[in-house]
DNA sequence: TTGCCGCGTTGATCAGGATCAAGCCCCCCT
DNA sequence: AGGGGGGCTTGATCCTGATCAACGCGGCAA
């Protein structure tokens, strides 16, 4: 079930807004506004709550609306006709989604998670990048962040064994994750957004490898696995060990 | 060898110059530049033929220059610790090669052909794109169809069978290739920028499985090798109908 | 001429991960 | 309580591509 609720007004907003502390943090694209920017965004964008397996984008059919992702973790991929499927990136808070001056993105953007979304007309966006450079810089370094993970995960894909993929996956996931506890009950724990699937489907790996890879790392102390989505590293540095780099 | 010459000034240039080509169809960093960038960048830049090997920017130590490709193919590398390698991006005339807004690329740009660049100042660059948001717009479409490119290769590297890997990087040479004649003595014949080691490094294989697949290929009758390097493509759709998608 | 080296091909064998198959656990629905 | 489905694990077997090895060819230097 997914709920549209216009993002209120920056000054009057009586309960915490994420799009404002985007922009006090100079996150998202929000960050990149001047005011009567800001206002024309706040007053035709929207807060959307959607669960997973929600299409944000579709490489089919072309779709009017960018996202800015304000929380949880949100998937594009690639299809073969076939089916076969290849996760090509994950955006988490707060990434921007969607491809500016193109009409259709070739990719598919999913939430993963339950995730909370500010979404905004693709031409405002466009029209918003024309009027204002320090939007498209910031813009700018978000594409070189992501291309920058792409090329990470090309290394992965094209020269890592299962284990060290699941090994890079782990930690990446340990990285992005807001709270990682620290060393309370040994280690670092954390949460893994996507299922078995979905982290085959982001390695280049079936789901059985991605399971046995798993229990394998358990069996080396490298991990624990608390529950089916909640990991604990004891020591980061053993993980690192594995990645291959 | 490496030659290093000034990149003549536009007005006085006796000999056909690559770089005002480049401002005339608009394409490479020229054709974002004013009159006055376009004439410091003529004075500080300067026209560098390299040959097949020679790194232009390297992962270890700090690069204080990037460049633009005016003919010729540079290779994008990243390598694991234990000497594993992956090619992670191909640039091909007239992109950039560089990484603004870091200090360090974490990858390696090394020529593949015998290679044609306009070499200039790293901070000349950067502050140019600080003056001009018409280049930083420029750099940023480059980007996103960077970005394209690494995810179609992640689709490959992912989940391509190695028949079906060869066959797409075949149909992206051929589309790159400027003088793929068309169809006299049958088909389209283009010439391979890379060698089998660097084309399984791009494809995440060995050497040998890109050989056989090649062989592969010429026995279904989908190629032609006319030489090691000298591929013919009798019909085109056959080769894509190879790719997988 | 000889020898060597870089590049490519081909053959034989191996092994890592895919595939096929079964079963568990948990939750939800009836 | 029963049934079903999604998510995950585990076992057995298969197969694609890696690895190991040998060889051909052409260019080049001694």
């Amino acid at each position: 079930m997914m709920k549209l609720v216009p993002i209120a007004p920056l000054d009057t907003d009586p309960v915490p807004d994420l799009c404002r502390a985007c922009k006090a943090r100079n996150r998202g694209i929000c960050g990149a506004l001047n005011a009567s920017q800001l206002s024309e965004l706040t007053r035709r964008a929207h807060r959307q709550v959607v669960e997973p397996g929600k299409t944000l984008l579709d490489a089919e059919q072309p779709t009017s609306n960018y996202s800015n992702v304000l929380a949880g973790v949100v998937k594009l991929s690639k299809m073969l006709p076939d089916g076969r499927q290849q996760i090509v990136g994950l955006q988490f808070a707060p990434d921007f989604v969607g491809r500016p001056f193109s009409p259709e993105s070739s990719l598919k953007a999913e939430a993963v998670t339950s995730t909370v979304l500010c979404t905004f007309p693709r031409q405002l966006l466009e029209r918003m990048i024309s009027e204002s450079p320090e939007l498209e810089h910031k813009l700018y370094l978000q594409a070189l962040d992501e291309l920058d993970d792409a090329r990470d995960l090309l290394l992965t894909l094209g020269r890592k064994t299962a284990r060290e993929r699941v090994a890079t996956f782990l930690l990446m996931i340990a990285r992005h994750s807001p709270h990682a506890d620290g060393n309370d009950e040994g280690g670092t724990g954390f949460e893994l957004p996507l299922t078995r699937a979905e982290i085959a489907d982001f390695l280049g790996l079936t789901i059985e490898t991605v399971s046995r890879q798993l229990t394998k790392l358990k069996g080396s102390d490298v991990i624990r696995v608390e529950q089916n989505r909640r990991i604990r590293v004891p020591d980061m540095e053993l993980l690192e060990a594995e990645t291959g780099d």
